[in-house]
DNA sequence: CAGAATCCAACCGGATACTG
DNA sequence: CAGTATCCGGTTGGATTCTG
């Protein structure tokens, strides 16, 4: 089948080809939006973080939180899990080359809404 | 209170002022972070659109859900919001000049995620 | 055309308690 | 220390129907 391009009724442009470009946008989301993927993510960014020295550093997130998102960036290759010795047990959480690549949007985001004003935004309007 | 700085038992670095920018990241996801809501900012980023339109663009969205964001995007001022004539009633949204400076990190992260391989990432490791 | 209303399912996130 | 188990509420998102 050819592509279609149809005009509206009054002559607008054509919409059919407009869905290639922002799918990639709603894919990235679902990969660094949960509320503390982009949070873990950073804080592994300069170096090796112990589980519970995580859930410190990202106070707010439930321990169940920051499993699950860990397991989740893990299972997509963002993150590398690294148990340390057999005494009172220690993990390591890594940022790995993959994850690396995802710093320069998170710190374009990070950038954003630092320039954001501190109320009226994430207010909700209602 | 002067600034804790504490040394674990053995001696990793403090990790008691490490909530000053992840914070931001956070933020940034509760504005950017819907589902559809930055393929929303970045189907406008052209030109005004109607609502049908953009419904049409992004398909598999319900008008519901172009609707909730787009009054939410109208209510936090990165969108607006203008009826056009009177008949059969016609309205444009229009990105705002704050809405723009989202382009930028909402361009990093397209530009990430088409960096991807197609599968395995987005697919859930379960 | 541009929604609002309703209903419903799934997921997300938090609190608490428990385990090896 | 590093989680898991359980429960529970809120939000998100989707389908469908209705309206002016």
């Amino acid at each position: 089948m050819e592509a279609r391009v149809e005009l509206g009724p009054r002559g607008r442009k054509s919409v059919v080809d407009a869905c290639t470009k922002p799918c990639a946008i709603e894919r990235g989301m679902r990969i660094l939006g949960g509320k503390w993927t982009g949070s873990i993510l950073w804080h592994l960014k300069d170096g090796p973080v112990r589980f519970n020295d995580l859930s410190r550093m990202i106070g707010g997130a439930s321990k169940k939180m920051i499993a699950e998102r860990l397991r989740q960036l893990e299972a997509r290759g963002l993150v590398a899990r690294e148990v340390i010795d057999g005494g009172p047990i220690t993990v390591e959480y890594r940022i790995t080359p993959f994850g690396e690549t995802a710093l320069d949007c998170l710190d374009a985001l990070r950038l954003w809404s630092e320039s954001l004003p501190a109320d009226g935004v994430d207010a909700n309007g209602s």
